[in-house]
DNA sequence: GATGGTCCTGATCGTATGATCAGTGAAAGC
DNA sequence: GCTTTCACTGATCATACGATCAGGACCATC
C-alpha cells in the first residue's frame, strides 16, 4: 500500500506544518484538532506528537516558520530602502504590509488565512500567545517603528508606536477573505482583490501617520 | 443553602450572559466550556441549555445583547449629529469608536475584551460566525459608511467602505489590553489608557479618510 | 548480519466536552 | 386545593479530545 519510493526526505514534517497552517487558520487554536491536522497531512496522528511533542509545540513551530519567512522579507526590503537613503512613508508601509499578503505559498490563496491567525493570537488573553507575538514579531516591529520615526520628523516614539499598531490592525483585519467588503460596498470593493486593498491601505495609513507626526502644540 | 429570597426575577439569565461574556472573551468560542461559564455564573450547567439550548445559542444571545447595546449608542450619536447639520469626519469616527471602548458595564475594565471577541468572530472562517457579523453589524456599518460619504465629498462607496473597515480594524485591535503598545514604545504609550489611544485613532483615521477622498485621477 | 537510530503507525488511555433527562420546589391560574 | 407552568438542579450519556506506548519498516554503520 505504501508507495515504493518514500518521497523527498523530511517532507512529511513540512506536510504537517502545511496542514497545521490550514486547519489552525480555519478553526483557531482550540477549534483545530490534532486528528484533523493529521488527516489533512495524510499521516498518523501520533506522528504529530513525535515531531512536535504537544499541540502547542506544533502551533509554535508552524507560527515560527511562517512568521519568520514573512519578517525576513519585510526586513530585507526595509534594509534595501535604508541603504538607498531617503525613504517615503509609503515605501515603509508597503514593505510592512505586502509580504504578509504574498505569504501564501499555496498558489490558490494568499496569506489571508494566516493573517486571521496572527490576529487571533495577538489579541488573545493567554500568556503563552502573548509570548508568541513578543518573540516572533516585536523585534521586527521595533525596526519599522524606528524607520517611521526616521522618515517623519516630528513623529515621536509614542505616536510612531500607535501608528504602527493601527496600520497592522487595519490591514490584517482586511486580509482574510470574509466577503464583508463586497457586501458593504454593494460589490464596488472586494476583499478578494488584495492588491486593490493594499493600495488603499497604503494611502490611508500614510496619511494617518503624517497626521500623527504633526500633532499641534497641546497633545497630551 | 439557597438564599430565602430568590433575587430579582430573571437575574440568573443575565448572570449567565455576563459570565459568558467574560469566559468567551478570555478563551474564545471553542476554548470556553459550558462548565466554566456555569461556574462563573454560579448556576448549574444544565441551566445554560435550558435558557439557550446550545453553546452557539448562548454565544449569539450574548453577542446580540452587547453588540446591540453598543450599536444603539453609536447610531443615536450619529443621528444627533446628522440632525444638527454639518458633521466633521472626526465626529463620525469618534461616534463609531467611543461606544465600544465605553461598553464595559463592569466597572473594572472597558469593553476591550469584547473587542477581541468581535475580532475573532469577524475574521473567522465559519459561515455561522460570518452570519453573526452580517446580522448584528452590517446595518449599522452601512449607515456610518453613508455618513462618511456625506461628510467627505469625493469619497465614493468603495473608498468609504475600505475606510470604514480600516478604522474598525485599527481601533478594535488596540482595544484589548495586551501590553504590546507599552512594550514597543518603551512605556511611552499604553494600551491601558484607552482615552489616549482613541484620541490618536481619531487623528489617524480622519486623516486617512481624507486621503482616500482625494484620490488623484488614476486610482486603481 | 547484527546493532542502533530515525521515521512512522495502530491501538488505546484517561479526561473533558456538549447535551439530555427525570425530577424538585415554588409561584400562578382556575 | 388541584393543576399547570416556570426556573432550576444532579446525574448521566455518547463522543471527541490530547497524549502515550509498543512496535514495525527502513537505512545506515560496524
Amino acid at each position: 500500500m505504501n508507495p515504493s519510493r518514500p518521497p523527498a526526505k523530511g517532507s512529511s514534517r513540512e506536510d504537517i506544518l502545511d496542514a497545521a497552517e490550514t486547519v489552525f487558520a480555519a478553526r483557531g487554536f482550540e477549534g483545530a484538532s490534532m486528528r484533523a491536522i493529521a488527516e489533512a497531512a495524510k499521516v498518523a496522528q501520533a506522528l504529530l506528537h513525535y515531531h512536535f511533542k504537544t499541540k502547542e509545540g506544533l502551533f509554535e513551530a508552524m507560527f515560527a516558520r511562517r512568521s519568520g519567512a514573512i519578517n525576513r522579507i519585510r526586513l530585507a526590503r526595509l534594509d534595501v530602502m535604508l541603504a538607498r537613503g531617503k525613504i517615503s512613508v509609503e515605501d515603509i508601509v508597503e514593505a510592512l504590509l505586502r509580504p504578509t499578503i504574498e505569504a501564501g505559498h499555496d498558489p490558490s490563496r494568499g496569506g489571508g488565512r494566516f493573517a486571521s491567525l496572527i490576529l487571533a493570537v495577538s489579541t488573545a488573553g493567554g500568556d503563552w500567545q502573548k509570548g508568541l507575538v513578543a518573540r516572533h514579531y516585536d523585534p521586527m516591529a521595533e525596526r519599522f517603528i524606528a524607520a517611521l520615526m526616521g522618515a517623519l520628523p516630528g513623529l515621536d516614539r509614542a505616536h510612531a508606536t500607535w501608528g504602527y499598531l493601527f496600520i497592522v490592525g487595519a490591514a490584517l483585519t482586511q486580509m482574510a477573505p470574509t466577503g464583508r467588503a463586497d457586501r458593504l460596498s454593494a460589490g464596488e470593493a472586494s476583499d478578494e482583490d488584495t492588491d486593490a486593498m493594499l493600495a488603499q491601505a497604503v494611502i490611508f495609513a500614510s496619511a494617518g501617520l503624517r497626521a500623527l507626526a504633526t500633532v499641534p502644540p497641546g497633545d497630551r
